[in-house]
DNA sequence: AATGAATGAGAGTTCATTCAT
DNA sequence: CATGAATGAACTCTCATTCAT
């Protein structure tokens, strides 16, 4: 679990030295951290396990995070929104139809958010954001502001090009978010909501779902880019 | 929260009078249970404040269930487990095609579970399954396999009757569920992962997939599995 | 477990009426709590069962027995404090040796009070005496007190008809309690301190004790009452 | 209450100075512990008040010990079943008569358990152990059965050296085991069962009560070891 | 007279957080 | 920097006692 250009390295005074052990410290946290809150839950999720799985003990981890409630902001920025003006930049310069660029959004998520751990944060804040307003209020900001500004800059340039139909971009972004929304779930829950194993590929399942918003969300000329397959155009009726 | 036509009252029909309150307690303790069970979750449900919402004293709580966990065995056997009974029965008296008995099973699922207050609990098991392993099990026990066993002899009943094709049912099953899944978080968890308010209808939602999953197992008399007849069919890819 | 002219039967209002049922409510509730104290000690007694035992509710405990506590007072003076009166009649009336009167006294303690359930609430007595300095006090004026004053009758008669020595009647006293208190805590707490079954026949034990403390106390002309026995008089030098 | 050479202490021995308070408390905890559990008893000692008296919060407690149980089965372990080891030890090297060796023990149990607080908790076992059967199933391993162990072979060697005449042996154990109880008994619950204070000579009593045990043990050949004495070898009757 | 539903103080235990070393 | 002993508020569950019916 390595944590490079770690957002924490920016705000830590411990980080002044320049020693090794040192250094490692918040991450190993960090890293611990995001196991058992993904694991167990954030009020479930006790600080001094965090501090053992770390190697280190209880009074340390608060040595560098003043409560737990910041620590788990340290590993949400860690995780998550700290990576957003990196996302940001590389689709900035991304060059290409924003089809693709849609296909290699969805894409990414999946390499960098949905397959890892990091993806239980997000069934963590579904599941327990009531029981802790700050950390949802948190969340919002950190990750799903800049996370549906990022797919609105993505459909705006779709709009703009004439590739997509004008439409409501605060739906259109809810009809990409649901399916990642349900695989992160399905990922952390499955052991309550299903029997048997795997039913699910989750990238297949992902190219799917992105197929049928780029279909639902291009423009159509007089006929289908391809035939047979306008009329297939399998909108998703309740997401509009 | 009301308690209409509970669990509990069919067990104990009607009493004398002075009986009214003492008759009614079970009901409104399982009613405030059920609210906070789904506002907080389990953990974060003291269990002296469902005792002040239904308006008794902590003592009383435990006059009626002997622990928290057993309280919430009756909260889910209320609103759930208590219910598959009555609901198999309605099923075996069907009559029409399966694919209409598919489309009833949701809508049924979505007015008496999915909409009201009962679909938090799945929720809530997907969030703290893993740490109340007794409930998990007793949920999956009184749910996930009631559940799972409805809609196998629907699917069973379409394969018999020639209506769907041979399948592997147990992914049928799940594709059923999943936008079930999907609706219950969003329902009860949209606070965090959306910004703006209602941009999904669940019944258009629910139909769409209903359909869905209809084309994709029926028996299409044409020629199957050609060109012109998939394009039409909206498999999702990800679910087989 | 009868209840004959039992001391509760005078103050309890209840037996206003002189219905059958009703009459034997009190002695039903102090059989019950007789069983359970002893079976229990008094803390760990809860009123509920004392009153399920006697085949009513709660409420009508604490309709006869204004608290736990009047409820032990009640269960201590109807087995053992209540009888003095007749037993201080019983043995202003014998005629006979002193000496048979202490063997006789000795005996029907066991036949009514050693042997029978009574005996576990003097070991209730020393158990949790410390924790309920009321009972405690109860307890010494109901039964210490009386249970002295009889033995020291019987000394103070052996000694005025001079068939005991002179002697410290309270040492003496004390020498005949000792066995008593022995074989009630054996009884009742042979689980603990002792592996195999039973080691001990309390009849005979009692009478070597009689003899033991008659020999002790008994006026010797040159020789003993009986060759052979009086030097074996085993004194027990620790009692004195 | 002072902690001298507790069992604690040994397994841990010198530390840093600064660590002198940690090193202390679970000593002091265990003292505060046992005057508590004798004063009171098992299920009467609040946590927080043996916390207190120790002189650190209730959460201290639980530091040290997992819960009420496990810091009575360890005061157990250092008052009475730690010992056991050492006093084997002793006993295997006695050098003497059986007969001495008997009353060398019996000396010795008063002085080290008998005198001390440590016998209270025999009396509490006999009190609450049926409340409490897995405390009374520990304290039945770590000093009743190690306990008879002892005397056993005491008896054994008696018997192997011609010194005792064949017997039964566990009869025999209990009629050393019995004039503990008593004293144990006496000691803690005075105040019940006396009205006067100190009635009996502790020392005295034992010691008597082991040469009766000696007497009825020993082999006597043609004629008594002392003329005018065998004959009035105070047999026990009673126990046998 | 009898019930049993209701109460609420109090017990054991947990854990985020502090701070002397 | 790092530690881990110490704290105390908070939580679940118990039970003697009350009182409307």
């Amino acid at each position: 679990m390595s944590t490079p250009r770690s957002f924490v390295d920016k705000i830590c005074p411990v980080r002044a030295k320049r020693e090794r052990r040192k250094e490692a410290r918040p991450g190993e946290l960090l890293a611990a951290a995001l196991d058992l809150f993904v694991e167990k839950g954030f009020a479930a999720t006790r600080s001094e396990e965090v501090a053992a799985r770390a190697g280190v003990s209880k009074g340390t981890l608060f040595l560098y995070f003043p409560s737990k409630e910041e620590l788990f902001k340290a590993v949400v920025i860690e995780n998550l929104g700290g990576r957003f003006t990196e996302w940001n930049a590389e689709f900035e310069a991304f060059e290409g139809t924003t089809a693709d660029m849609l296909r290699y959004c969805m894409n990414v998520w999946w390499e960098r958010v949905g397959k890892t751990q990091a993806s239980g944060l997000t069934k963590l804040m579904m599941s327990e954001g009531a029981n802790f307003p700050a950390l949802a209020e948190f969340y919002r900001e950190q990750v799903v502001r800049p996370g549906h500004d990022l797919l609105r800059r993505i459909f705006q340039r779709g709009i703009d090009s004439g590739e997509f139909a004008p439409m409501d971009v605060d739906h259109a972004i809810y009809s990409v978010v649901a399916p990642m929304v349900f695989l992160m779930l399905w990922k952390h829950s499955a052991m309550v909501c299903v029997d048997g194993a795997a039913a699910l590929d989750p990238e297949k399942y992902l190219a799917t779902q992105a197929e049928v918003v780029i279909n639902g969300l291009s423009v159509r000329s007089g006929r289908p880019t391809e035939p047979g397959v306008s009329s297939a155009a399998p909108k998703i009726e309740g997401l509009s």
